[in-house]
DNA sequence: ACGTGTCATGTTATAATATCACGTTCGGAC
DNA sequence: GTCCGAACGTGATATTATAACATGACACGT
């Protein structure tokens, strides 16, 4: 009954961050597929999606924590670990292993689901939404998720002959993002300029 | 001149741990590693090896610098970081990001290298040591490094279509070893008993 | 309206992991 | 011996994550 209005209200006023339209497209569709689930995606959750979603690199926790920081309101770490915790289980977001950091899911970004929800069955959700690999570029920072199944493939097979249950996997590969590479190398084969400046 | 003395006296006040022969061989092979790329295990980081290669799982840093408290002795952090660093550095052991925690690398288990240190130059080293497969099972915390390179070379040639320049990468897979698969699931299909016991 | 269960959140403290900064010692080249 | 750089000792601190317990908001049956 009032339920609706006091959702309302608290969105209204305790929204520190005015998220983009576009982000904001991207928060409704992940508020739609907690719906399916059967979770709800809280202000708490949709807001520490939506800085997620923003970021153009991986977040850490702590920033996070700072960035949802008010006058009003200094949450403590459980808060976001908490909200991290469910976003992950809930296949939003992904956390990054070497970086002890968090990106949003790429199936977030495109709107495959949005169009084709049957698309989540036809592949195995209970070890891809675990399951994601991912290119973490050294120099930028930045992080692309390989949608590619080979990966995923290959290491079923060799769990299969090693008798191995898997369960989940975390594929990170570090190096240079083709942008980067571009930079650090100007010319195909000349490091005769002055050491190439490399950033490292 | 009295250097052989002090080594032998320091090796027979300072070594906590007596490491069995069978380690004591896995460690000199790793110090024979070290000398042909002109670096220098010291006790030090040849205790920390030892108690790496001994442990039946992944190792923890301050676990590592719980064993080799004595009561002389109360080394920091630091001390056992710079170890596993070097050791990282010089492919002796690797990390496990989803444990935070280090396991010996499986060249050092087998005596591969010993007899033949071609082996070493005939795969691509500059990726090969800072890269490597993990099974990683929940229950009883036992860790395989997979050989196999079928993983690597489909993630190389992902690499290559996105132009992304592989230096390194984290392959962890989390799950069930056979034995601990087994015992979960006594018979195939038979949950009827009194919730199978499963631990968590 | 009242108790009651459940989920989400707030709050305080602390655990676990990792690094910085600076000074000292050790080992080997000369 | 003198010197230099690598290795180590030590104290403080940073960063990441969780434990433990209390409160608030709502659903539901009575
Ligand atoms: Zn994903
Ligand atoms: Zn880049
Ligand atoms: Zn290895
Ligand atoms: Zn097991």
């Amino acid at each position: 009954m009032d339920h609706d209005f006091c959702r309302a209200h608290c969105t209204a006023r305790m929204t520190p961050t005015e998220f983009s339209p576009a982000t904001r497209a991207q928060l409704d569709r992940a508020d739609a597929l907690c719906t399916e689930q059967g979770a709800r995606l809280t202000q708490q959750r949709r807001e520490i999606l939506g800085l997620i979603l923003d970021a153009k690199t991986p977040v850490g926790a702590y920033d996070l924590l700072e960035k949802i920081k008010t006058p009003d309101r200094r949450p403590a770490p459980p808060t976001v670990y908490r909200a991290l915790d469910f976003l992950l289980e809930h296949g939003l977001i992904h956390r990054i292993e070497r970086l002890s950091a968090f990106v949003p899911c790429t199936h977030l970004l495109h709107d495959a689901h949005a169009h084709n929800p049957d698309h989540c069955h036809n592949h195995d959700h209970e070890t891809c939404l675990h399951t994601a690999q991912f290119l973490i570029c050294k120099s930028c920072k930045s992080v692309t998720e390989i949608a590619e199944s080979s990966v995923l493939t290959t290491l079923r097979s060799i769990c299969r002959e090693q008798k191995f249950a898997m369960q989940s996997a975390s594929i990170e590969v570090i190096g240079l993002c083709a942008t980067c590479a571009a930079k650090e190398r100007p010319a195909s084969n000349a490091p005769r300029k002055q050491a190439t400046s490399s950033p490292s």
